[in-house]
DNA sequence: GCCTGTGAACATATTCACAGCA
DNA sequence: TGCTGTGAATATGTTCACAGGC
């Protein structure tokens, strides 16, 4: 289904241990809860959205964007008009409260969802404040110190992405 | 900026031609209007989304999802609500008139933003309609005959993915 | 007989290092 | 001297094929 062969599966498992029986397979349930385990799932993770425009509104509004584990937690904006604005449950803080919330509240992610031109320095803050792991959805390749891991989402580029049949 | 190595560019580059000068660089300009052409932006690029609700009606609003020669030209959803709506500028089809439509716009590229359960009856509509690009956005791997290429955008898994610091 | 786990073979991608031209 | 283009070396990723336990 996934178009991926077993050959694949099975050496891609092994990267990590053992984890069926030979001529039986794997039982479900005990791989599942190793994978969670590998990948960081079985934790609980607290997230900030940084810019409450369009985008930023529509990642706190959107029901799907809650995965198991995952909590949006604080919303930061330095637009007046957003301020103590309540988008999707969060209250919208001044940048300047950053440093104090990711450490109250323990926030280890970040979607960084402002103007291109922002997002180099939301990031420099968002490092400054401890944050380790960024999801970046402007059209930049943000600098960022090592240890510091920055993904980025791009749905134009995947769009002109398509152009070469 | 790009954290991609000089070696690595020239590299990518040399598969495609030669764009530079020895000891001088490349002609900016120039290297430009090459990359365009290999990449297939050059061209005009009409392109229909299928489903406007939450996430297809922000798609559609979204000023930064036209990038040059890009058109959203047409919009499908079978939510009788929606039916004859203009969204973003685009009036809301039916999926009945979907082969038509695609036909008569050359649409070339489709954005399905439909539930998870929907997406391969639409996207196999699609293919049907002459469809060979599709941008999926519901976390399923949708199948495809061999010559029609999906791309799927999924910021969940993305959000998951930034867990194993 | 079935299906995992894994070396070996193969394929692809990246980096190195340098000849050669401006 | 500077920078491209590219073979060669290295690194990484995928597929093959089969031993071995169930």
């Amino acid at each position: 289904m996934l178009q991926i062969t077993s050959a694949q599966i099975r050496k891609d498992l092994s990267y990590f241990g053992r984890f069926g029986k030979q001529g039986r397979g794997y039982r479900v349930r005990h791989l599942l809860t190793e994978l969670k385990q590998i990948l960081g799932l079985d934790a609980e993770w607290n997230v900030a959205v940084v810019g409450v425009g369009r985008l930023g509104n529509a990642i706190l509004n959107y029901p799907g964007f809650n995965p198991d584990g995952f909590h949006l937690v604080a919303a930061f904006d330095n637009n007046p008009r957003h301020l103590g604005e309540d988008v999707g449950g969060v209250s919208v803080e001044p940048m300047s409260a950053m440093a104090e919330t990711v450490a109250s509240r323990n926030i280890t992610i970040a979607i960084v969802a402002v103007p291109s031109v922002h997002t180099q320095s939301v990031v420099d803050q968002l490092v400054e404040c401890g944050v380790r792991a960024i999801l970046n959805y402007a059209p930049i390749t943000a600098q960022v110190p090592a240890g510091v891991w920055v993904r980025n989402i791009d749905p134009v580029l995947a769009l002109q992405s398509m152009t070469t049949i």
